[in-house]
RNA sequence: CGGGGCGUAGCGCAGCCCGGUAGCGCAUCUGCUUUGGGAGCAGAGGGUCGCAGGUUCAAAUCCUGUCGCCCCGACCA
């Protein structure tokens, strides 16, 4: 195990810290709940915003930005969400500093006469936007995304996972239609789908959320749950249909084909940078982050080997070829040869790093016409010939990629189990965690007094769900119209 | 907001109980030797011990206050 990082089995949370301070993921900031996202982590976000950002446009989305500040008064607007959010939001009251003794102070006279809140989402600032775009159904449909910061006051935070701000994508969409609302917030569902299990190689289960879990507006909230390897499930994702709550909120009417003036159909859908939390909880190990070729800023790094100066030509020459060929095929290869590190620390920080592939070359190779490959994900290490070697490196990318999905499967699927009773439910928690498929009687108040006995929560009710079948709920034996999946969260 | 922990060199920490001129590892700089799994030797630079009071001949250490961060719980993506 690399030094300076705690093993998953004795302390999972501080496991994941390291994780991210060994790799250089992130560090906190000397605001409290905040970090600063490092280069080796914004790289990783980049490639996720590229992917991502693709896929929208794909299926027609525009960007667009909106601003970071909101009227207070806006919040107050739809019912719900004011309740959803009040208590998280930061709130500008003053635009001035003024010198005194301890430095600054806040200038007393410079209260500002409307107070503005940093959006913790935008529904509300773009749909007081949107009634000014929208007049009749041949406005329609908007389908605008963006790519932003906002900002949660939030209570208890984890790098990632949840930090008071954050980094996000979120799509705002207008429709003429329930109909088309609805079909938007499923096909954006699987476009995380597809993102977090093609590119995350992180395999997720989608279905839709109980009342309580459901987004502050929304009339349904499907998401995407995945199970970590500590047990715990995370939420990754999530769409919301919102009928036409804040058409209405904020006014937005079109004229349809029939002459009737109507509310507009809304959706909005998001995921953020606790995706990265997400990845590394999936795939990495002990020995430092593993990170999906598809995704990994840097997918081979080459690391010479010499021991004078002949050798530092002659293995330089050597590698440059392979480099070559590899960068001609869109490989993204980063040669280290930096003399003021040895190759074995190299070796230790790229698998620390999370780098897919290895490829080092010395003086031997050079002599024999061979390299060393060494994988990432299972660390084994080969001797190739270096003839043909770079044309063979995409296919191992793309299957290092599927065997992270499907070890990343098979542990969700051996995390996923069944409870008949109540106590048999809290024995599996308890003992194992993971996903369980449990009878629920679908009131809010048996799911709050499961969450209070025993911590888990609905993740939602799968779409694609195994135990779609009749039978009593376990905590009250009231009549339950299927199973629906439990966990204890991040 | 409750419970726990921590603020000492760029990073990670010891020293504090029992007061006496601030230490270790890594990193940095110089030189030589090294380079196939976190190199070795020799030397060097770098710290108002979170902050403010107090006790004392003397405070990193004891007392009081204060600020901040992290972790575990009540809320949430």
């Amino acid at each position: 195990m690399a030094k300076n990082i705690t093993s998953q089995e004795k302390d999972y949370s501080q496991w994941y810290l390291d994780i991210i301070r060994e790799a250089k993921l992130a560090q906190h900031s000397p605001v409290r709940g905040c970090m600063v996202i490092r280069p080796n982590g914004y790289a990783l976000w980049e490639n996720m915003k590229a992917e991502l950002d693709r896929m929208f446009k794909e299926t027609g989305h525009e960007n667009a930005y909106f601003p970071l500040f909101i009227p207070k008064s806006f919040l107050s607007k739809e019912a719900q969400h004011v309740e959803g959010f009040a208590k998280e939001c930061a709130v500008i009251t003053h635009s001035r500093l003024i010198n005194s003794d301890n430095g600054v102070d806040v200038d007393p006279d410079s209260r500002l006469e409307e107070e503005l809140i940093v959006r913790p989402t935008s529904e509300t600032i773009i749909w007081d936007t949107y009634r000014d775009w929208i007049q009749s159904y041949r406005d329609l449909p908007i389908l605008v995304n963006q790519w932003a910061n906002v900002v949660r006051w939030e209570m208890r935070t984890r790098l990632f996972l949840r930090t008071m701000e954050f980094l996000w994508q979120e799509g705002h969409t207008a429709h003429a239609t329930r109909q088309e609302a609805e079909e938007e917030t499923r096909r954006m569902l699987e476009v995380y789908k597809t993102f977090a299990q093609d590119f995350m190689a992180m395999p997720v289960i989608t279905g839709v959320k109980t009342e309580s879990e459901r987004f502050a507006g929304a009339e349904d909230t499907y998401c995407i749950e995945a199970l970590m390897q500590d047990g715990k499930a995370l939420q990754a994702g999530t769409s919301h249909f919102l009928g036409q709550n804040f058409a209405k909120a904020f006014n937005v009417t079109f004229q349809d084909s029939d002459g009737q003036l109507k509310h507009v159909w809304a959706t909005s859908w998001g995921v953020s940078t606790r995706l990265i939390g997400g990845l590394i909880m999936t795939h990495s190990d002990d020995h430092g982050l593993v990170l999906p070729p598809r995704l990994a800023p840097t997918q081979v790094v080459i690391v010479p080997i010499w021991k004078n100066e002949d050798e530092r030509s002659t293995v330089l020459s050597y590698i440059a070829p392979i480099r070559a060929a590899l960068l001609a095929q869109g490989v993204r290869v980063k040669l280290d040869d930096r003399d003021n590190l040895k190759p074995g620390w190299k070796f230790t920080q790229y698998e620390i790093e999370g780098v897919p592939l290895r490829i080092a070359v010395g003086p031997r190779d050079a002599q024999s016409g061979n390299a060393e490959l060494a994988r990432r994900d299972t660390r084994e290490k080969s001797i190739v010939p270096s003839a043909g070697l770079a044309q063979q490196i995409p296919g191992l990318l793309e299957e290092i990629q599927s065997s992270l999905f499907n070890k990343a499967l098979e542990r969700t699927q051996q995390g996923t189990h069944v409870a008949a009773t109540y106590q048999e439910f809290r024995q599996i928690l308890d003992e194992k965690g993971g996903f369980v498929y449990a009878h629920w009687d679908g009131t809010a108040e048996t799911e709050a007094q499961i969450k209070e006995e025993t911590k888990a929560t609905v993740r939602c009710i799968p779409f694609d769900n195994p135990h779609d079948t009749p039978g009593e709920c376990m905590v009250t034996g009231k009549p339950s119209p299927r199973m629906v999946l439990f966990a204890r969260a991040y």
